[in-house]
Formats: structure tokens, sequence, C-alpha cells
DNA sequence: CACTGGATAGAGCGTTCGCTCTAGTCCCAG
DNA sequence: CTGGGACTAGAGCGAACGCTCTATCCAGTG
């Protein structure tokens, strides 16, 4: 009564389908940038189907992408800061994976949430409100690795924005200038900004 | 012969106008969201004249806009930075005036350059190159500031390449989360981070 | 079996996009 | 006075925009 397999993932599978479209095409084209009918092209499904799903149109597809976005990169940084107990490490961890990722699309996917929110403080307030919530929910994750690592709740919330505020700016500075130096430096003195506070 | 000064000034008095305006919008709205007519009307100019002044269209006026961008932040860098001889001290009064000036606007002037980058890579890739000369322009003048107080070519380098890049997040930050706090925060950091290299 | 409602399908609406084109204005040189 | 180049002016092009609309399909239900 709850889940009649077979149909329920057909709809899942076109909503998701068209979401996760969005999220790609929007993270290398930009929210202004990237057509409605350009994904549903690309995701396989018709207009009719992408507005039968997202009736708010545009805008609310757009929120959908964003916390397509806030969950991927909040389970990449769950897993790369949970594989070493030391916050130094794992955060060098993570900008090499970072910049990996960067090089193996040839710059083109930087953050997914960045893309989206600049430019849409006026034409698509609910965008904003969903990066904010992604900025905050990742400061999260970063301030609970270093609680756990015995940092104060103090130090550890400042810390994380900083962490956070530097790994956006490097990504998109290494993907200006199609190089992983940004993203590796910044690796490193943030591993060195946090061992200050020991 | 060379400068007919009225004739000079009412040319260059056109085009800057359209070039200002530009800037000023597709700050706000991004290079997507902002269309040639609108730059056209609010800057008081027809699209003849646009067209005069930049034949290469929107990607050669958005490259001049990024320019601009590029030239005005590097004028408050240098101030900024030349008003206080420690770099620790700078990078906070930098800080507090890239926040003051966010929340000016109500938090909608982030970076003129970030705001130009995002979704123009395939699209644009004259205002890629643009943006990538403008932050190894910034790099540098920071860079600059800190061999004069003493640092390595080296040290110098690499830390002007995470203070750009987390003053990029930091604002970015700051204006989703319409709050002066990630800036501050960074600000603080920034200089703890320069200190650890004395 | 007819019926219902979720899902698919795409033609077409009005608007705006970036851009081209021709005509006209202005000012100075010859 | 006149010719010519720099600049202004805006109508209009084809294409794409976000979105609405009606029509159809189909599995599940009474």
């Amino acid at each position: 009564m709850k889940t009649k397999a077979p149909h329920d993932l057909d709809t899942a599978g076109t909503r998701e389908r068209i979401v996760r479209t969005a999220s790609r095409l929007m993270q290398r084209q930009g929210y202004e940038g990237t057509g409605i009918k350009q994904i549903s092209r690309e995701a396989g499904a018709t207009l009719g189907s992408l507005y039968h799903f997202f009736p708010g149109g545009k805008q609310e597809l757009g929120t959908a992408a964003v916390r397509l976005g806030d969950e991927e990169f909040t389970e990449l940084l769950r897993e790369t800061l949970d594989a070493e107990p030391e916050p130094e490490k794992a955060l060098l961890a993570l900008t090499a994976s970072l910049a990996q990722g960067l090089r193996d699309s040839d710059w083109l996917d930087g953050c997914p949430v960045t893309s989206m929110v600049v430019g849409t403080a006026t034409s698509a307030p609910g965008i904003q409100q969903a990066a904010a919530e992604a900025f905050t929910r990742w400061r999260g994750v970063v301030a609970g690795k270093l609680v756990a690592a015995g940092f104060s709740e103090t130090d550890a919330d400042e810390l994380a924005h900083t962490v956070i505020a530097t790994l956006e700016g490097a990504e998109l500075a290494a993907q200006v200038a199609r190089s992983g130096t940004p993203l590796e430096v910044a690796g490193r003195h943030l591993a060195r900004l946090v061992a200050s506070y020991r």
C-alpha cells in the first residue's frame, strides 16, 4: 500500500533524473545560463513531466538542485573527514580530493552551490536560502570533527567558518587558474591554522 | 592633433558609462542574468552606441567589466594594505572594509569578478582569462606587502594564494548568510596564519 | 467494464535574448 | 561650404526563454 515497487521507482526515477541533470548543468553553466528545455531534453523527460514534478518551475527545480549538491558534498565531507583521525591530515586529503575532482572534469565542475547562488539573490530567493542552509550544514560537519578532536566549541565553530570559506574560494581560484595549486596551498595553510590552536 | 578635448571626453564618457553600468549590473545579476538592452537602457546609451564601442558584443563588454572590477579591487587592496605597516592589521582592516561594503549594499554587491566568472567557462573564455589575470594581480599585491614586511618570496607567494582565496570564499559566505561574521572570522584567522610564519 | 488520477507528451503563448542594419546627427578638416 | 568619420538612434531579425495548455497513456480500483 505504501510502496508499489515498479511504479514508485519509475516515478522517483524521472524526478531524480531531472534533478541530477539540472544540478550537473547548472554547476557548469550557472542558474541563469541553463534553460528548462535543455534540462528536460538532456534528462530524457518532457516539459510536461518536468512541470508535473516541479510546479514551482525553474526556481523550485533550482532549489532542489542546490539541495542535491548540498547532500552530495556533505557526504564527501563526512567520508573524507572520517577517514583520517587527525583533522590536519583530513583537511589535506580533502583539498587533494577536490583538486582531483576538478582536474577530472577539465576544471568545469566547481562547487555546485556557488554556481547557483551567484546572481540569484534578487531573482530567486529560495535558492539563496537553500545555499545558506548548505553552508551551515557543512560548517557543522567540520566543527563536529574538530570538537571530536578535542577543540573547544568556540574554536571549532570559528575554524569551521574559515575552512568552508577557504575551500570555496580556493576551489574557485583553482577553477579559474586551471591549476590545483590554490587548493593544495589552501590545504596546507588550513592544516597549519588548525594546528596552531592545539 | 592627438587629443581633441571635448570630443574625446564625450567619447570616453559614453564608453565608460557603459562599462561601469555593465560591471554594476553583472556584479548583482551575473553575466548570463544581465541583458545587453538592460545595460544600454540604464547606462543611457543606445544599442548602436554600445555596439559601436564593443563590436565584440556581450563577451567583449563582459571582459571590460571584469577588468574594471580588477582595477577597482586592486586599488582598494593597495590602499588598505598601505595604510597599515603590519600585514596582520592590514588584513583585519581589509576584511572589515569588505564586510562594510557588503552591508552597505544590503549584501548585494559581492566580488565583481566572481559573479562574472561562474558559468562562463565554456561560453565566454575571454572572461575566464581576464578573471585569471585579476586573481594573479591581486595575489601579487598581497605578496608584495608580505615581502616588504620581511617574508620570504616563497612564503609570501603561498600566503597570498590563501589570502585571496579565503577573501573570495568569505565574501561569498557572508553574502549568502547576510552576515559579516564569515569575513570577520576570516580576517582574524588570516592574521593568525600570517603571524605564524614570523 | 468504466472511471480516476498520476505521469507523459509537445505545440504554442508572449516575452526577451544578442545582434544587425540603415538612417541620421554632429563636428572638424580641407 | 562640403565631405567624411565618429557617434547616436532604434526598428527589427531569428532564436531561445519560461511557462501554459490540452491531449494522451496507463495502472489500479470499484
